[in-house]
DNA sequence: TTGACATGAAACCCAAAGGTTGTATATGAT
DNA sequence: ATCATATACAACCTTTGGGTTTCATGTCAA
């Protein structure tokens, strides 16, 4: 089965704030989970539930180390979002030529 | 309040597929409710939670006309998505950007 | 080997998400 | 006036999400 399979993906895993902020901890450096609970107001658990989601939208992935897991960003499946996001991004492009192209017209 | 107080952002609008399907069938061009509708297997009130959903976070906006109410696309809060992208962006650039460096060295 | 530490995993809770059906209201057509 | 259409709104249902607590397991340190 392909990607679409999995159960999480990257739209539903940067959906939740604290999944961002997760990331974005993770963005500065690698860690372990009780460091980057240790950013949170809530349980362990909880954060490593969020690690989960992340790691089945393979955003992040999480390497065993002596009794700690680490926890690194991969950033790759970010493109998904990229090229859906480029759809529209044509599209407001295509606002302000208009306005560009109104205010050439009134420059004349 | 600010716009953070709103109940749907624009990460949570679009992690659901029907909404994404919505926002493309929008972006073709403005429909009345019934005529979106007539693209998904599901009800016209799911459709219309949809909208509601979407009108939150200011992706559609809908207009009465007549006993109709026609939905049209509104892009610009996908900047947000956009800026929060380009900051993972140029982190897999230097991903790129380093390999590029191994290549040219391996060349020389 | 004994204790402290880091995590995994199960059971449970409550609220929210996504969906349905039924009823009401406004508008257009005859 | 009457009827069909387009949508709004309320009540309800079921599953998922985000969270907690508790207990088990593996690993480091003394």
């Amino acid at each position: 089965m392909g990607a679409s399979a999995r159960k999480h993906d990257v739209f539903q895993a940067i959906a939740d704030p604290t999944r961002r902020e997760v990331l974005r901890l993770l963005a500065e450096k690698e860690r372990p989970i009780s460091e980057i609970s240790a950013h949170f107001p809530i349980s362990r658990t909880a954060i490593s539930k969020h690690l989960h989601i992340l790691s089945e939208a393979e955003l992040v992935k999480g390497k065993k180390a002596g009794r700690e897991r680490i926890y690194h960003l991969q950033p790759e499946p970010l493109t998904e979002l990229k090229q859906w996001l480029s759809y529209y991004e044509q599209f407001w492009n295509n606002k302000l030529l208009k306005l560009k192209y109104i205010v050439e017209e009134e420059n004349e």
